[in-house]
DNA sequence: ACTATAGGTGACCATTTGGTCACCTGTCAA
DNA sequence: TTGACAGGTGACCAAATGGTCACCTATAGT
């Protein structure tokens, strides 16, 4: 209806996700290795590795006949900036913080932290 | 494949992050309020409101027979918590200032900066 | 009570999307 | 140059998604 920014529908698909969660882990790994990773056909990976390629998530650099691929994390950022401004976002980093403090914790589970 | 998590399924849909941009600029609007700035039946921005307020992207609450609508920015947060770690976010938040100083001096159009 | 208004449910349809396959291109090493 | 390996393309199919409609519930005000 509106534009539709590759970066949210790269964002959308869980193995994606998964794919940002390995080279966040480790950064300029190939199809190879991110496929030994994700039950699925080499197929399937390197479609989802073109999305997040094409929304910008991924960098790549080609290494001889390898693809080496980079996370960027700048259109994160953008998320994060476009809905929490300047001012609210020392009170919501503070949830945050008090949320996974809680949990860590896990002193009360019956309190709802939400 | 993995957990769908149903906060990046609401932001897949373009006219969900407008609704959010819509709240952010104005908190607690009605279902009305916010079926008049869409180009869509009511019906289509209820079901979107619905999977917004499942994310737990949007709070509600009942005034009346009126619904408010309010944004919690905390989801977001967490995505942004999820890719970038206290030591890269000075990084990245340096690169984003960088790139909206660039833009907003539009001293180089031809370049492309996705 | 009655009526107008705000909100809600389930079914339905067109389109998109995730995943696989057969087949093709390019690089390294003997 | 020949073969093995890393990566790439287009078509294809099953499942999920966006949007609409007919119909229903509940609150405000006269």
């Amino acid at each position: 209806m509106f534009n539709d920014d590759p970066v949210f529908k790269a964002l959308a698909d869980s193995s994606r996700r998964f794919l940002l969660d390995l080279l966040f882990k480790r950064d300029g790994q190939t199809l190879s290795e991110l496929e030994a990773e994700l039950a699925m056909t080499r197929f399937g990976v390197m479609k989802h590795l073109r999305v997040l390629e094409r929304a910008g998530l991924v960098v790549t650099r080609r290494e001889g006949r390898e693809k080496l691929h980079f996370l960027n994390a700048v259109p994160i950022r953008l998320i994060h900036d476009r809905w929490i401004d300047k001012y609210t976002e020392r009170h919501v980093a503070a949830l945050v913080d008090l949320k996974a403090s809680l949990e860590s914790q896990k002193c009360n589970p019956s309190k709802k932290t939400a």
